[in-house]
DNA sequence: ATAAATCTACCGATCGTTCGGCAGATTCGT
DNA sequence: ACGAATCTGCCGAACGATCGGTAGATTTAT
C-alpha cells in the first residue's frame, strides 16, 4: 500500500503478501478501507505512546520541543518510515473516520504550538507566526519519510541531529 | 487524481470530467501512465521557466534563496497548490519515466544547495549538512500544498513571507 | 463435538484498452 | 468547380483482466 497507493493495491495483493487466499483474509478484516484505517489508528497510538506520553514531563518547553522532534524521528525509523505515507491516504476513509485521524493530527500539532507559546512568554522565540512554524517543523519531520533511505549515506543520527537543529535554528532567536 | 489517487481514478472519470467517452479519450492520449507523465512534466516545466530561470541572473546567494522560495510558492498559488500533490504518484510511471522525473527534482535541489555553498564561503551560514537542509527547505515549499487552502484564514503574501523567514533562520548565522 | 481458520469457487462491477464506424471538415484530382 | 478521397474527433460496444466481496465446504485446534 505504501509503494502503490490505497487504490493501486488489492485485497488479493495483501492477501498474498501474508500468505492467504482472499477469502481467508476476510475472516480477519471487514473491508479494505478498514484495513487503512486501523494501520492509521494503529500508528497514532503508537505516536501516542512513543512521543507524546514521554514529553509531557518535561517542564522546559525548548528542551520540550527538542524532544518532540527527536522522539518522532526515532519511533519513525524503528516503527518503519514507510507508514507516514499512508497518511495522505486518509482521503479514501469515510469522512467520520477521516476526521477521526484528522483531529489527532490537529492534537498532535498542538502540542507543538503550545511548547512555542511558552517560549515566547520566555522572549526566547523569533517574531513569527506560531501555527505557521509549527506546521513547517512537522512537514520536515514527516518528509522524512518521502526521500530517506539508508543508502543516502546519511545516519539516523546525523538525520536526527540535523534535524531538531534546523528547526531550533528556525524558531529561536 | 488529486483527489483520489492515481489508482483510484479512473480513465472513466477522466473521461467524464472533459465531457467525453473513454474511447473518445483515447484518441489524444496513449495510456493512463502517460497522462500522469505529461501532468508532471508539465509542472516541472513550468518551474523551470517560473523559478529557476529568473533566479539565474540574481547574484547575491542570500537573495537568490530568498527568491526561490518566493517565486516557487508564488507559482505553486498560481497555477495550482494541488499539482504539487501528484509528485509521490511518480511511482506509478515506468522506471526511465521516473528517472526524468527524479532527475529533474534533482536539479532543482542543487540549484538551492549552491546558494547554500556560497553562503558558507561567505561565512554566513550555520554550521549545518547542507544536503539535508536543501530537502528540509524544500519540504516546508512543497508541504504547504499538503495543508494550505485559503479557507484557513491565512492570506498568501503572509504565509510566503513566513516561509521565506523560517528557512532563512534555519541556515543564516 | 465444536468453533475458529482457511479454503475453492464464484458474483457483479469496473478496470484499462482496443476496435470499427460515423459524422463533419479539409484536401485532392480532374 | 465539384465529387472523391482523406483526415479528425468522437462514439458505442466489447475485450480480457481484475476489482472488492461472498457463500459454502473443508481443515485445524481444542
Amino acid at each position: 500500500m505504501v509503494e502503490k497507493g490505497y487504490g493501486g493495491t488489492s485485497i488479493s495483493d495483501i492477501a498474498k503478501a501474508v500468505g492467504m487466499t482472499k477469502a481467508g483474509l476476510y475472516h480477519h478484516i471487514t473491508s479494505k478501507q478498514d484495513i487503512l484505517f486501523q494501520i492509521l489508528i494503529h500508528a497514532m497510538d503508537g505516536v501516542e505512546r512513543d512521543v507524546i506520553e514521554p514529553v509531557k514531563q518535561v517542564e522546559d518547553p525548548e528542551e520540550r520541543l527538542r524532544k518532540i522532534i527527536r522522539l518522532h524521528l526515532r519511533r519513525l525509523f524503528e516503527n518503519g518510515l514507510e507508514f507516514a505515507l499512508l497518511f495522505p491516504e486518509r482521503r479514501h476513509l469515510e469522512p467520520a473516520q477521516q476526521e477521526a485521524v484528522v483531529q489527532r493530527g490537529k492534537n498532535y500539532l498542538g502540542l507543538i504550538c503550545v511548547a512555542m507559546r511558552e517560549l515566547a512568554d520566555q522572549g526566547k522565540l523569533q517574531d513569527l507566526d506560531i501555527n505557521i512554524a509549527a506546521v513547517h517543523i512537522l512537514q520536515t519531520i514527516t518528509g522524512i519519510a518521502r526521500w530517506y533511505t539508508k543508502d543516502t549515506g546519511i545516519s539516523e543520527d546525523h538525520l536526527v541531529e540535523q534535524t531538531v537543529n534546523f528547526n531550533m535554528s528556525a524558531i529561536l532567536k
